[in-house]
DNA sequence: CGGACAAGCTGA
DNA sequence: CAGCTTGTCCGG
């Protein structure tokens, strides 16, 4: 088949609204937002200069993400050509030297300031729609646009940039007829939209349909798996710059772009088409406030370019399928593309046998690679007296306290350490409610009568020796382990009835990276989820490769809850949180609720609502957190 | 943010 | 009233 020719650009209707720019940043009094035309480099003819009394003036965001205002400079001769906007420069800023971007050209300055000049040019900064991408972000996430932007810039100053390949080069070839690019291929002609591809499932021919357009950018949550997808478009001839190293030649442009999820800010000019695979991976989203998300962002980004943007997931979140539709592969494909999930229904278990169902022990008997997942580290995560059953807890905050060696019952929350004392009847004899990590590793010796492996986050593979056929761990053995015959879930429970409102997502993303260890069931992937709710929609979900269980489910959930996405939300903490809900006051369509634990909730209808009523804010001094669609609550 | 400078507190 | 802390303002 031909390749798609490309397609024009600007020509899609993305259907969102068209929200009114924020207010952009304070600009200093006097001087009014940018007028000119911001890319004009023009050198002034010979003539006009003596005339001018003052060269050539640019707008200046300083780096400092806790003084968020613009400041304007003279550009010296001698660096006229070196300037542009985006650039990086270094400026004198009361009486020091900061680090700051051009954001303005050929500017206004404000009336009696005398002004400085550029102290000097550091190198090449973000493209000018980054600029703009970036007050949007800091507006949407109630952050700083300088702390955006530092993503947004190379680690290191950019004195030159490579020459762009030329852009003649053919685009890859579709690998044979296949579905996904069919599918693929669909989404790109929708705008936004998401493929929904089961764990096993090659993102590829994504890929190659989005390239077909012209430099794409592509971002995902593993670094090692969007690397290897870049290094497969490059053997196919294509030019691909691998973020962040390669930050030089994606800002020459007409390269595909590929990284995690910093790269959503890569300083690519014009890609055709934006690609984010895992969409529903959690670490996406930045965790430092601002707390932006790699596929909002990219999504916002794709909006401004009039590009399309296509999310890919085996599981879409709840967000992904609010902003365009869900495209998805047959029911034969995407069930291949699932290992044959087992739900072992743990109701009728006897309580010392837990942990270890009888088709566990049977797979830990044969002489598959085995993975079982439990999250809780150490001995115990819930430990009692042998003697009068009182819960151990920590003598200095209540919380309870953890078994974790011999001898020792320690605190997570205030880490004070004990002696193996009950603080009730003085008993020194302790039993597991819940065992952690350690013991049951123990345990699983005993039962497969082999070395056993133990991976946390702390523990690396070294602990339990490399070729250990059982390995037991947290849900950190998923990230660092790339192969298994069966992923064992030895408490789902635990994950479907966390105490979060994600928590259904959550457990089957977890379920996504297990069956991603295992691969598709015609190559015998298993899954085994020890559950007391063998009819969860997760687990169903799961067992019947079929995701959307979860979606519709969540989704009514979630309206009915008034969580998001139903609405948009924020936490606000930190040591002045109270001054800024001072500030922040009651407006209308927000709803303010807390203090719980020093931490205040904020919900509105929509972002909209919510983030106009932030920007209002000044932010008093003193430390604040504001974590907008925070994962937890 | 971090420096400058002003307004308040302490000690003899 | 010097010497120091704390607070507020401002930077081009």
């Amino acid at each position: 088949m031909a390749a798609r020719p490309p397609r024009d650009q600007g020509s899609f209707d993305f259907g969102a609204p068209d929200r009114p720019d924020p207010v952009g940043p304070e600009v200093a009094p006097g001087a009014e937002a940018d007028p000119s035309s911001s890319t004009a480099e023009e050198p002034e003819a010979a003539w006009a200069a003596p005339i001018v009394p003052l060269g050539r003036v640019v707008r200046v965001r300083p780096d400092e993400p806790g003084l968020d205002k613009l400041f304007d400079y003279a550009v010296p001769a001698a660096l006229d050509d070196q300037v542009r906007v985006g650039s990086v420069v270094r400026i004198a800023l009361a009486g020091r030297r900061v680090g700051g971007w051009v954001v303005a050209d050929d500017v206004e300055p404000p009336h009696g300031v005398e002004l400085q000049p550029l102290a000097k040019v550091t190198g090449w900064g973000p493209p000018p729609e980054l600029l703009e991408l970036a007050d949007w972000a800091a507006w949407r996430w109630a952050g700083r646009p300088a702390s955006v932007l530092r993503t947004a810039t190379a680690g290191h100053a950019v004195r030159t940039l490579p020459r762009a390949p030329r852009p003649s080069v053919p685009p890859p070839a579709p690998v044979a007829p296949d579905e996904v690019h069919d599918l693929a291929a669909e989404a790109l002609a929708a705008g936004v939209a998401t493929v929904r591809l089961p764990p096993a499932a090659d993102p590829y021919p994504v890929l190659v349909a989005a390239a077909a357009l012209g430099p794409v950018l592509v971002v995902g949550p593993v670094a090692s798996t969007v690397r290897r997808l870049g290094l497969r478009l490059r053997r196919a001839g294509q030019s691909v710059a691998l973020m962040p190293d390669d930050w030089a030649t994606a800002r020459a442009g007409a390269s595909s772009v590929f990284g995690t999820r910093a790269a959503a800010w890569a300083p690519v000019p014009r890609p055709a088409a934006i690609v984010v695979l895992d969409e529903h991976d959690e670490s996406l989203q930045q965790e430092q406030a601002p707390t932006w998300h790699a596929r909002d962002v990219l999504v916002e980004r794709a909006r401004r370019l009039g590009v399309p943007c296509v999310m890919v997931s085996p599981t879409p979140s709840l967000e992904a399928l609010e902003l365009g539709p869900l495209l998805t592969p047959s029911r034969a494909a995407e069930r291949a593309g699932w290992p044959l999930v087992e739900a072992v229904d743990r109701r009728g278990a006897p309580p010392g046998e837990g942990l270890f169902s009888e088709r566990l022990v049977l797979a830990l008997r044969s002489d598959a690679r085995v993975v079982c997942i439990l999250n809780r580290k150490g001995r115990s995560r819930l430990t009692s007296c042998a003697n009068c059953n009182e819960v151990a807890t920590c003598e200095r905050c209540q919380a309870a306290v953890v078994q974790a060696e011999e001898g020792a019952l320690a605190c997570l929350r205030c880490g004070t350490v004990r002696p193996v004392v009950c603080t009730h009847c003085g008993a020194t004899r302790m039993k597991n409610l819940r065992a952690g990590v350690s013991r049951v590793r123990e345990e699983l010796e005993a039962l497969a009568r082999e070395p056993v492996a133990e991976l946390t986050a702390d523990s690396d593979l070294g602990a339990g020796g490399p070729g250990t056929r059982i390995v037991v761990g947290t849900e950190a053995a998923l990230h660092q382990l790339d192969a298994a015959d069966v992923v064992a879930f030895l408490d789902l429970d635990q994950e479907l009835l966390a105490p979060r409102y994600r928590a259904a997502e959550e457990a089957l993303g977890l379920l996504v990276r297990a069956a991603r260890l295992v691969g598709g069931r015609t190559g015998g992937g298993r899954l085994l989820l020890q559950t007391r709710q063998p009819r969860h929609e997760v687990v169903q979900a799961a067992v019947m490769a079929d995701p959307a269980r979860v979606a519709t489910a969540e989704a009514d959930r979630r309206r009915e809850l008034a969580y998001p996405p139903a609405t948009a939300m924020a936490v606000v903490s930190g040591p002045s949180a109270p001054a800024w809900l001072e500030a922040f006051g009651t407006p209308s369509g927000v709803e303010v609720l807390g203090p719980a634990d020093g931490r205040w909730l904020l919900r509105a209808p929509d972002h909209d609502t919510l983030c106009a009523a932030m920007a209002t804010v000044a932010r008093p001094p003193g430390r604040v957190r504001v974590e907008v669609d925070p994962l937890r609550l």
